[in-house]
DNA sequence: AACAAAATTGCAATCGTTTGCAATTGCGCA
DNA sequence: TGCGCAATTGCAAACGATTGCAATTTTGTT
């Protein structure tokens, strides 16, 4: 239970005043090397088994851990992955907090379970044309998991060129050169589409930021369906900072009296602001206006009328992105991988 | 613009062949030794400003970054702050997502201003005794933030005898030994019940586990104001996984007819669960019942009806973290930080 | 008991930077 | 021109662990 000095059941003062600090130390103790501690402390089989038990149960007693950087150095790989989050124009991410809370909760649980560590980096790619080099060149970092791809297709391209142990959480575009794990938001957006248009829909809106990528698809994909079942289609531009996500959404609404009878949002976010806002106008919903979202985040299913939304699987996503990542630092040129969403009809459409 | 090879004006195929990858690189092409491109790079005025910029200019062109791991080694520090989220007995966090991204994200953007990079770890106490010495004694992190202190009070505070660089979000507790950052809670607890109460409740119930120690203080704030004006108050112990607290929730309405009129959620989200459960009941709020949360979530204000909770802010309760652990990693024992919560009266009570 | 083979262990070079100290260079001034 | 001092630069020893190779011990076999 960490005690400050360890307690042998003879220690002379000598021994008191000098704490182990280093293999060399350990190794002293033990009345070896420092190279049959290095690898006692390894696992390795190199040692004698009797030998290996002894040096590892000192070091638990004194509570010694090797130094991580003189490790790393010597081995030339620091065990730590980065994952870096682009954040878009307006300084906000495209990807809601609690979906992308529960995609790195999931993301650290599978590395922490292969051995490696996370280091976090919130970036500004408009402030810092290099964010994604300088990560990787950091020399930290054996491998890096870029979050979204915000508005930088083009440089995750480049960097994808020249670096293998890259993948990227955000959608699949025909012919890129990196490798992402994302849901298949084309297929989202038709599954969306389909199901206002089902509700009984004739004019719909979609409301998000189409210069996304991943919102860009989900936009096709609903202009996929309407295109092909005649139904008129507009996308509305919104920003993502909540206070005026809103103002844009009442302002739209005011100016479309009673045009619109069918909202696709980009994000269950955006869709739970549409909802206060047609709340306020008394636009009931589903009757006057149909509402789907994109995520399923938790509150989904808590809202009035619970949210009709497109579901992902953030689980099986979080274990994609590290699978292939690892497979990636080994060597492998893996593709990506396109997860299927899944329609959840609750109560606005 | 990260090209593989640079290209210089006149480039050998020695030179195209052999990448600067060492400061010993990059000293021979600027031919001068090692140390003095180590200072040049390091910015420190014992070189001539003008082999400086000339040293710089080349690092730049050849995208050049020392590395890391050696530079961390030889000065014994890393440039690396620690974030540990330990997870409760439910391997579930106490604290929301949504409240927990925005204190991550302030949290990285303060960190990276100060020059230091963030390692995030999540650990389930239960399952590693030495979940916080581990991450510690690592070697990778010159400090620590901890976020919420779980059931781990006691854990956290034998370290904090010996560790001075560890700053914790959470509640203070009259007397202890760790550093923290974060809300009066017992405050809040009382601006909850004298609002319940003010809003005309007569029998209040607590909603959550009273077990960690910041629902504890929230829990005792309410015990005060509610003893003090004799009115009746009862802990409902819920567990923190969504699905399973809407039953516990469930099964209490289900068994309390009539009876409570009033609910402090000890947290937000506890509140829109309850929110959720209510109206299927066909309970009104805040008619027939009054409901006081606690975080203020940016959804909190889009509920139905808008829910009146207590607000922290979590901007400055990053700042203060880092602030104070930066000044621990100067040497100064500093004192806790204890920010005012607010309460934000809503449609709830 | 003697020898070969296998299992352990020790030795020492190495990973790439930083930095105290010494050596060198350049400068101002008589 | 020559001298002293300051400004630069180079040298080489750290930082602490890993690992190929060689030396040693143990084991197995005849």
């Amino acid at each position: 239970m960490s005690m400050a000095s360890g307690e042998g059941e003879e220690m002379s003062d000598a021994e008191a005043a000098r704490p182990i600090r280093t293999i060399t130390d350990l190794a002293q103790l033990a009345g070896v090397s420092p190279g049959t501690v290095s690898r006692a402390l390894a696992g390795k089989s190199l040692v004698n088994a009797k030998t290996r038990d002894r040096i590892q149960a000192l070091a638990r007693e004194h509570g010694f851990q090797p130094n991580q950087m003189a490790s790393k150095l010597r081995r030339q790989k620091t065990g730590v992955i980065g994952v870096i989050i682009p954040l878009g124009h307006d300084k906000q991410q495209q990807i809601s907090d609690s979906f992308f809370m529960t995609l790195l909760g999931h993301l650290a649980d599978e590395l922490t379970d292969k051995g490696y560590d996370l280091m976090l980096r919130r970036v500004t790619p408009d402030k810092d044309e290099d964010w994604l080099d300088r990560f990787i060149r950091s020399g930290m970092i054996d491998g890096v998991i870029v979050i979204g791809q915000s508005d930088q297709f083009e440089r995750i391209e480049e960097v994808a060129d020249g670096y293998l142990p890259m993948v990227v959480w955000g959608n699949h575009q025909e012919g890129q050169r990196h490798c992402t794990v994302g849901a298949d938001n084309r297929l989202g957006g038709r599954l969306a589409a389909e199901q206002l248009i089902a509700a009984g829909a004739k004019r719909l809106a979609f409301m998000g930021d189409t210069e996304p990528f991943e919102f860009a698809a989900r936009f096709a994909g609903a202009k996929d369906i309407a295109e092909k079942l005649g139904t008129s289609l507009t996308a509305i531009p919104t920003h993502l900072s909540p206070d005026l996500t809103a103002k844009e959404i009442a302002s739209f609404l005011a100016d479309d009296v009673g045009e619109t009878d069918g909202i696709f949002a980009a994000s269950d976010t955006i869709a739970f602001a549409c909802l206060q806002e047609l709340r306020k106008l008394d636009i009931t919903v589903p009757d006057t206006m149909k509402l789907v979202g994109f995520d399923d985040l938790p509150i989904a299913s808590q809202t009035l009328p619970p949210l009709t939304t497109i579901h992902q699987d953030i689980d099986a996503g979080a274990r994609g992105l590290v699978d292939l990542l690892l497979r990636r630092l080994g060597g492998e040129e893996t593709e990506s991988l396109v997860l299927p969403p899944k329609l959840v009809i609750r109560g606005t459409a």
